[in-house]
DNA sequence: CATATATTTGGCTATTTTGCCAAACCACCA
DNA sequence: TGGTGGTTTGGCAAAATAGCCAAATATATG
């Protein structure tokens, strides 16, 4: 593997690591329909605000949300919509799993 | 979050966390095309065989390759093809945040 | 200006992930 | 049976990640 295609699957890899986590699915989930300051994000999701802010912040590296402040709060929006059309693929890989776990029985 | 909700997301991120690495990713576009015995893709990994099946194990156990052996060597291939379509929106990503880089110059 | 609210940053520890080596395993063949 | 090629597993050290607290920053408001 050459260095220019290795940098290419570096780069690709980023972004899938930013959504590998539950707390950032679940935070891209509430984008897909509208913004949201991190305030709402975390008492829903319910840990440090410190915690939440830093997820924000990796996604925010990998260029999934754009984030636009307006007086003392911070509100976070989805910038790449498609990502939140993975979730019946990811369905799927969870689906065929159950099915072949449950076959193996 | 309950718990139901927070199980749902953790399974979600399990798949998300299968992908998020640069050799995986090589791997899942390797397979994309069609089936490979692991000594095929070490080769073109260029990393220790055993690294090389450790990595396919995670992809195993995420449900997204299945594994076929035959005779002494071991092929895997792409259970849950749509994983391979989510480039597309990956690239979208780097180049949504590339021209974001530029325009902030 | 002082205070309150919202968010980010620094720093620390605990946990997870990665990648190599060595050893074990497995299927084939002499 | 012994040897060979292909693959997996165990184990370890290095690196990356997560989450909390405390402190810093920024903005609104009295």
């Amino acid at each position: 593997m050459d260095n220019a295609t290795q940098a290419r699957y570096e780069a690709r890899a980023k972004v899938m690591k930013a959504l590998a986590h539950p707390t950032r699915l679940f935070i891209i989930d509430r984008l897909a329909n509208r913004e949201e300051c991190v305030c709402e994000l975390t008492a829903m999701i319910g840990a440090d605000v410190s915690t939440v802010s830093k997820h924000l912040l990796v996604l925010r590296d990998a260029g999934i949300v754009d984030n636009d402040k307006r007086g003392n709060q911070v509100f976070y929006s989805l910038r790449v919509p498609c990502v939140a059309n993975w979730y019946s693929c990811v369905e799927g890989v969870l689906q065929a799993d159950a099915q072949q776990r449950l076959a193996a029985i």
